[in-house]
RNA sequence: GGUCCUUUGGCCGAGUGGCUAGGCAGAGCUCUGCAAAAGCUCGUACAGCAGUUCGAAUCUGCUAGGGACCUCCA
């Protein structure tokens, strides 16, 4: 049995994954802005979490997974316009700003359930923690790391990065960093540009205020989730994950404040997800090439054929391994489809075969299937190559399909091999990939017209009746039922998701 | 401009220096009343150039293309 790996993006290499306190997990990933809609690009980092969270609660820890919800507004361009995201859309749309935000929380749910992904266990809110931003923030003060400046707190990054590593997660060289010249508004504020907001001075259009020492405002980006993070999951834990895009300045950011506050560093394994791409470019608002869960789930974008399920875009982000970027394409998606199918299907007739006693065991079946599923665990340890393992699953198909077509005897493979095959699957497919049906389930009273359908056509074609047989095949087909005929005279059915 | 990453067959994508990735699409065959599935077989891909090595998609250098971050961003 090996150990699990996983590639620190703060040491640029893998490292075996051991827990501060064993046998428990404290993961944080960075959550929803819940200013609009989630798009395909924000489905990447919570479906990986959701299989690393999967994971290591099946290696037997006890996992807390803390994901925020930022629902406190940033800026759109920092400094430019000094407009609160979620203020400004609220007056757009003649909302409560907490009506908005909750809103796009709903439909956040919405998406991840239809994902199935496993909410966390603790989902803070920003504006939930104020009180706890605004005490870190106290702290760093004291400390002489931070500044006040005309109702504004700054990070003096200068100061920080005499004595610690600024800039190593991200690669930043410091010197750069203090030397950059961009001419922002609002940076006479600070003392250098490289400096960053820890409570914004609130202009008074700016609906979303809180009270503070340094007079009413709302906190920085990057405090929420340092406050948030030490809160519940103390102050040096074992994951931090999130986009690549996060890494300058968001998390590079968090280390420094979260150092000076804890005298320690935060994290032990940062773990970053890659983009998914479209035409190669990132998917973001600002490329315009955006498209929405929900455009995604009803096919409405010009881009798409078809209605995609959510349980398709699962698996398509799961085919490639979480560190590479992901091209979307409307093809790649069809593809993905097809083969999800494929490999469910096949999944779906493992329960039924039964093991009759008397083994004739084919060796060279048997070790392939062993060392098949072996690869599942050795796959996951390899800082979560589900790309592998759905790989191994398909090379499964064929040994599964055929010995369900009788083309192998269920006999060629020991019983013992059987129960194995059966078992890993299903954990490693439902509860590991948290991959489910894509069709609904179907109720008593469909499943038993069914099975009366069935029954006549097998009496028609027993009767070589087949304008009959053809009749209730092309009839339920018309109503997107389809029904095959199976190798050993069964037939089965699978209604159009 | 700076820093870093990347370039695999028609498409998507794994790849630890030597052994078939896998999926989709395509071709042929088998099974089948027909259909759909399913099974079997097939394409011998690693941007280019040079180097290291007995041997490189995998290591090094150069060239070219693409991308990410440096600003809100998953």
């Amino acid at each position: 049995m090996s150990e699990l790996k996983v590639y620190n993006s703060y040491s640029r290499q893998k490292e075996v994954f051991t827990p501060v306190t064993p046998g428990h997990v404290g993961m944080y990933v960075c959550g929803p802005t819940v200013s609009g809609e989630s798009h395909l690009g924000h489905a990447r980092p919570y479906i990986t979490f959701d299989v690393v969270y999967r994971y290591l609660t099946h290696l037997g820890n006890k996992v807390r997974y803390v994901r925020n919800i930022t629902d406190a507004g940033h800026f759109e361009e920092e400094g430019r316009e000094a407009e609160d995201k979620i203020s400004k859309k609220a007056v757009l749309e003649k909302l409560e700003p907490m009506e908005l935000v909750q809103k796009y929380t709903n439909l956040f749910h919405w998406a991840m359930d239809k994902f199935n992904n496993i909410p966390p266990t603790i989902e803070p809110t920003a504006t939930g923690h104020i009180v706890e931003q605004i005490g870190m923030i106290e702290q760093i003060i004291e400390a002489g790391y931070a500044y006040e400046s005309n109702g504004s707190v700054y990070f003096d990054v200068k100061k920080y990065a005499a004595s610690h590593d600024y800039g190593k997660l991200s690669g930043r060289v410091i010197e750069d960093l203090l030397e950059t010249t961009r001419e922002l508004e609002g940076q006479e504020e600070k003392r250098d540009t490289a400096d960053f907001a820890l409570w914004k001075n609130a202009a008074p259009e700016h609906i979303m205020r809180w009270k503070s020492p340094w007079g009413v405002g709302f906190p920085g980006w990057h405090i929420e989730c340092s406050a948030m993070a030490t809160k519940y999951l103390g102050a040096q834990f074992d994951i931090h994950g999130g986009g690549m895009d996060l890494l300058f300045p968001h998390h590079e950011s968090e280390i420094a404040q979260s150092t000076i506050c804890n005298h320690v560093a935060p994290v032990r394994y940062w773990i970053h997800n890659n983009m998914i791409t479209i035409n190669g470019r990132k998917m973001g608002k600002s490329y315009n090439n955006v498209i929405k869960l929900t455009e995604l789930f009803s096919g409405d974008h010009p881009l798409l054929s078809k209605a995609f399920h959510p349980m398709v875009i699962r698996f398509f982000i799961l085919q490639t391994q979480y560190r590479s970027t992901l091209d979307f394409s409307n093809e790649a998606l069809q593809a993905a489809e097809k083969g999800l199918k494929r490999l469910w299907d096949a999944y779906e007739k493992l329960p039924a075969l039964k093991h009759e006693g008397a083994a004739a065991p084919d060796a060279e079946l048997e070790a392939k299937v062993i060392s098949l599923v072996a690869a599942f665990e050795e796959d996951m340890n390899d800082d979560f190559n589900t790309a592998k393992v759905l790989a191994g699953m398909f090379e499964l198909v064929p040994v599964i399909n055929s010995i369900s077509d009788n083309i192998i005897p269920v006999t060629a493979l020991s019983k013992e091999t059987l129960a194995l095959l059966q078992k890993q699957m299903k954990t490693y497919v439902e509860d590991i990939l948290g991959l489910k049906s894509v069709t609904e389930q179907d109720s008593h009273h469909l499943q038993g017209v069914m099975q009366l359908l069935i029954d006549i056509r097998k009496e028609a074609k027993a009767n070589k009746d087949f304008v009959t047989s053809d009749k209730i095949r092309n009839q339920l087909a018309a109503l997107g039922i389809t029904l095959k005929d199976e190798k050993g005279g069964g037939m089965s059915w699978t209604v159009e998701g």
